[in-house]
Parts: structure tokens; sequence; C-alpha cells
RNA sequence: GGGUCUAUAGCCAAGUGGUAAGGCAUGGGACUGCAACUCCCUGAUCGUUGGUUCAAAUCCGACUAGGCCCUCCA
């Protein structure tokens, strides 16, 4: 398997610690706020990582962390924390805002066939690790304590920029306006560890720790999360290429000086989503969600697909153009597949010589437009059996998860279903009394009501499309 | 200012030194009462410019354009 490992900045062969064992860590969501189809798109490729790996043969135990607390709008100390503004918006309680956005974050996942890792950990559900490990980095002079606050000592760190490839004199500080510099720190990058002493008096998630009632950082959650429950050992590490600095970066710094030795090997980072004006965010542009997607009558699985035929590195603009493509696309390769007989026996070697191919494109850094590729070769074979490619794309789907073997009509309503089925038997009658006037009017009315028909060999059939 | 990534046909894209995969769209044709669906045919010398090489979209340099980051963000 070879990635892009941005430790290194190229494409490196994956070798696990333990033989054919992976350990992996994903950022999660911050649930205060509906996510977006570009932060759903990070989800997507994480997805298609731990699938591929499974398909290679690879034993996968992936985590996920929700953040829920300490996740700060501004710099340091002076900054409020993102749950309590949505629990101000919202009239709700930061528990109550963080479990709405949660089940809405699951209910995308779903609605996209991303897999629900196998562990996934609030932060507010491992307060006492947090506190752990500042206790030790606190003890070996990592962090300091200033007004209150613990922070990391960035300068006591030496690699401290390797990740990012930054050095600390070319940094600006503070470089958005709406940005503040903590005084309290001793280095403008350090970062805070645990909070006691915020301007905001009325932050609601609290905990006692040994400098006093307060709460954790951001960056502390994940490393704490990640060593919980995966060990002091992790094999993939992922999020977003945003994540890099400062998030990633302090995650390296805190978890080695803690652990005191390297802790992962391979940083994965995925492209963003952009549109026109650059990254979509809830400032900038259309704010598209799952939910507004499906209104606007696409199938939450063609976006999918558009990932699918994109390279999970690479930044990718988002149009209406290039969703109706995908969506045409993705319809059309669902027609072909809906359309694939069950006769015949398969043919094993056939087979196997496809889901090596599919493998091989997976090991070349997650080559799922190559794989897209390799599924129209299939459909496309005729040295096959439909049989025997309908066993091909079921193989594919184990990573894919296109729902290529899911047609609607199955779950279609009695009522309507037997309501179609008379209107069709009547545009038949027009039809071969050449009454075509009539007949087209029946068409007519059941594409307004979304139901397309077509004339085959075998018969009319039809199709519901929205 | 610094870091980092990217640049292939109208669109999404593959390509990791030997003379450009695939899909969608477009145009033409077959089928059809007309459609739709389906099937067949239809297109690019790879941002610009130097260099390395027998040979470069693929390697190196410069330039240009764009994205992301430098304590909100996936």
């Amino acid at each position: 398997m070879r990635l892009y490992n941005t430790l290194n900045k190229k494409i490196e062969e994956f070798i696990p610690r333990e033989e054919k064992k992976v350990k992996m860590y994903t950022c999660g969501p911050t649930v205060y706020h509906y996510a977006h189809i570009g932060n759903l798109r990070t989800y997507i490729s994480e997805d298609i990582l731990e699938k591929s790996l499974k398909y290679l043969g690879y034993d996968v135990t992936r985590v996920m962390n929700i953040t829920d607390v300490g996740h700060l709008v501004g710099d340091g100390d002076s900054g409020e924390d993102k749950m309590l503004v949505a629990a101000k918006r919202e009239h709700k309680s930061s528990w109550e805002v963080a479990k709405y956005y949660t089940d809405c974050f699951k209910k995308d996942c779903e609605r996209l066939n991303i897999k629900w890792p196998s562990i996934v950990s609030p932060a507010t559900d491992n307060i006492d690790e947090y506190i752990k490990i500042i206790s030790k980095l606190l003890d070996d002079g990592y962090a300091y304590i200033s007004d209150g606050n613990v922070y990391y000592d960035t300068s006591r760190y030496q690699d401290y920029y390797h990740l990012s490839g930054r050095n600390a004199d070319d940094l600006i500080v503070a470089v958005r306006e709406d940005i503040k510099e903590d005084t309290s720190k001793r280095n403008p990058f350090d970062f805070g560890l645990w909070f006691t002493n915020s301007k905001f008096n009325n932050q609601e998630m609290q905990w006692d720790s040994p400098w006093g009632r307060g709460y954790p950082g951001w960056h502390i959650e994940c490393s704490g999360i990640s060593i919980k429950y995966l060990g002091e050992y992790l094999d993939i590490h992922c999020g977003a290429e945003d994540a890099i600095f400062p998030h990633h970066t302090n995650e390296i710094a805190q978890s080695e000086a803690y652990l005191g030795h390297k802790w992962c090997n391979y940083w994965v980072h995925f492209g963003f989503l952009n549109d026109k004006n650059g990254k979509m965010s809830k400032s900038n542009g259309e704010f598209l969600t799952v939910d507004l997607l499906v209104e606007k009558g696409y199938n939450p699985l063609a976006y999918r697909y558009l990932c699918l035929n994109s390279y999970y590195h690479n930044a990718l603009t988002f149009s209406y153009e290039i969703l109706d493509g995908a969506s045409r696309e993705y319809d059309k390769l669902k027609r072909r597949v809906a359309n694939l007989s069950n006769d015949g026996d398969i043919n094993q070697t056939k087979l196997q010589e496809y889901h090596d191919k599919f493998g091989s494109n997976l090991e070349n850094d997650l080559n799922t437009s190559s794989c897209i590729t390799l599924l129209y070769d299939v459909l496309k074979d005729n040295t096959i059996n439909d049989k025997t490619k309908r066993e091909i794309i079921c193989d594919f789907e184990k990573v894919l998860s296109l729902d290529l073997f899911t047609f609607e009509n199955t779950s279609l309503d009695i009522n309507l279903k037997n309501y179609i089925e008379k209107m069709i038997e009547k545009r038949s009658i027009y039809k071969k009394e050449k009454n075509f006037e009539e007949a087209d009017k029946i068409r007519k009315e059941l594409m307004d009501k979304g139901i397309m028909i077509k004339d085959t060999r075998e018969g009319t059939v039809y199709e519901v499309i929205r």
C-alpha cells in the first residue's frame, strides 16, 4: 500500500508496526453546527481508506473523536467555546447542542454510506486521560502554568515544525484580524492544555483538575483519545489538510513529549472541497448540507461518486455543473448494473483477476478514479457473463459503497405501485389504438409525479426519479 | 512574508521516461408513433518557458495562475 505521507512529503510504502494490523485515528467533527458536504468529503475519504485497507486484508481498528468541548472560536484564553456559542444561539445547554449535532452528523454519514468507526468517543468522556497526560508534561517540564492556565512549551520540543515544514521566524502571529495574541504565553505558538482562567465564566462544561476547575484545550483530546484506545503507537493519523498546523503539529508535540518516543509514522491529509470563492465554510459561499442536496433532488451517493472520482489529496472545486455531471454518471451506471441478468455460472478466475486489479489500484495511493474506470471495464468485458459481472461489482462495492444494487422501486408504496401499473396499462391500450395524444398525456402525468417510464422490448418499465 | 499543494480536451479525470485510459456533455447514426433508455461512431500533444535525455505530460530550473495553512474551520 502506497500513501502520501505528510510527515515526509511524499508517497511512501505503508508498513504498519504489526503485520497486517492497522491502528487508525481520524479527527472527528466539532458538533456545534451542521456538517456541510465539504466537511463530509474528509469522512468519505477516511471511510474509503478504512475499507481499502480491509479489502487488502488488513485488520483495522479505527477510532474517531467527537469534539464537544474546548474548541475555541478565538485565540487561547480570549476566545469563546464553540459549543457555548451554539448553546446561546439555540437556547440549549452545551450538552444538548452536542447531542443534537452528533445525531445529525451520524445521519449524514449513513446517507453517504460512511461506516461509523468501531470506536467513537466524545471529548468529554476522557477528561481523566487528559489530566494524566498534562500532569506528566508539567512534571517533565514540557508545560507550564501561567495566569491559571496550563500551556505547552513549544520551545522545549525540537521537532515542533517538522510536519508543517515551517520555522518559527517566518510564521506570523495572529495573521487573521479577528485573533488577538494571548499574552500569558511564553512563546507565541505555545498552546493551551487546560484552562481555568477564562474570561467566559459562564462556560457550562467544567471539570475539577489539579490546577483548578476548568476545561481542556482543543488539541489534547485527540492525543488523549488516541493513546487511551489505541495505545502508545499509532499507524495512521488522518485529517483534513487545514489541521496540519497547528492541530496535528501540536498533537505530535504533546504526544511524543508524553510518550518519550515517536508516536505515529503516517499522516494522511485530505484535500478540500472549494467553490469558486475558495473553501466552503459558514461564512463563505453556499453552505451545502446533505439535507439541502436531497431537497434539491440529488442523491447523496452521487456526491460520494463525485468524491470517488477525484484524488483525495487534491482540492476539488465544487459547482453544480460537476454535481450534475456526477449525478448523470451515477444514475447511468446504476441503470447499467440493474440491467445485468442473474443467470449462468461465476467465472472464478476472472473474479479473482478483477479483485487483484481493483486492489492494486487501491494500493496505488487510493487511486479510486482508476477503480471507477475498472468498473466500466467490467461492464464492457464481453468475455464474462452478467452473473460474473454482478459478482465482481459486488466485490468492488465493499469499498465503493455506492448502493449499485439497491433499487428505489423495491420500497415503493403499494398504492402508488398499483396506480403506476394501472396508468401504464391504460397507456398501452391507447398506444395500440394509436391514440398517441392520450398516451403522451399519461406519460406526462406520471413524469410530473416523478415517475419516468420507458418502452423496452420486454414492455414498459418505470423508475422513480425523485 | 513564510510554508505547502496543484495546473492534462466543455466538465470530472488516469497517466510515476518510450510518442495521451475511462466517464459525462456535444455532434452524427441505429432503435422508437414521438420520447426516454440502450447500442455504434465522434475530440486534446498535456499552464508558459528553458534544460537533462536517443526519447518527457512524466525528471530539474524559472515564470505564470490558483487552492490551503501561519491559533474558527474538514
